[in-house]
DNA sequence: GGTTGACCTCAAGTTCACTTGAACTTGTAG
DNA sequence: CTACAAGTTCAAGTGAACTTGAGGTCAACC
């Protein structure tokens, strides 16, 4: 008996039990079964959630989730579009890079003005040029 | 007459004045003054809006935003803070990065099954471990 | 100096991602 | 066999981040 209750996927994930009932509904993960009225996981779903919690983090929404990565948590949509999300991420991380950099001059540097700071600038401006592409938030 | 309407922000920072005027309510950006009712801003609001921007796709609440550049735009907590941020969006863009490597990886890989694939699993189970630290979403 | 259209305010509505509550069912322990 | 803790459904509520709509104002052009 390998299956998972729920507050066992909920406890091992981190996931609050309402939201894994949620994500199924939405077709993001699924049930391999109940045991009564129980859902029964296979083990397998807590990669798969965490797939779906870095995802969130990337700034994908749910939806968009689901249409990548089925309820089965394979990756389902073209190459093409695949390769596509990863250099819309790329380009995020990179912009992200700049900010942390930024923050962690402005944590460093000893000028009281950090607009006023040549190096500061230069990061936020290679920061900067965000908004407006469908796939990276 | 240096200061942008309220609609030449929009169009340059590809925000919404709908949004913009939500920010100043919020106190994430500050206009310098009014011709009659209009709001006029200085262009500098344009970096802030980029830095704002970013920030959200890091994200950072813009509550958080809120506190750590003020509606200037200057970094404004104190400079622990500011490197904790800065370690939270790193450990971030970490993840982000092996999850960007696992799409590029699943558009590439000849395997039908990329749960199968050792290469995919690897790369997914460092992108793992993420939620509940309050810094990075 | 009147019209106009871009801006204003304020309240209410929307979407996303969940959470909460009420009422119900059921496998397991005693 | 009964009790009950832990699950279940379904509807409604929540908070963040905006958007939309109604009704009002006013700087600028004709």
């Amino acid at each position: 008996m390998k299956e998972l209750d729920i507050a066992e996927v909920a406890r091992l994930s981190g996931i609050p039990a309402s939201a894994l009932r949620y994500y199924e509904e939405k077709g993001l993960i699924a049930s391999v079964g109940r045991r009564g009225l129980r859902r029964l996981f296979d083990p397998d779903v807590l990669e798969h959630l965490s797939l779906i919690s870095l995802g969130q983090a990337a700034g994908f929404s749910l939806e968009e989730l689901a249409a990548m990565f089925g309820s089965d948590g394979r990756p389902r949509i073209d190459r093409g579009a695949l390769a596509a999300k990863a250099d819309a991420l790329d380009r995020t991380i990179r912009h992200l890079a700049a900010l942390r950099d930024g923050l962690r001059h402005a944590a460093a540097c000893p000028e009281a003005d950090h607009f006023a700071c040549p190096t500061f600038r230069r990061l936020m401006k290679a920061a900067a040029g965000r908004r407006k592409q469908k796939g990276g938030r």
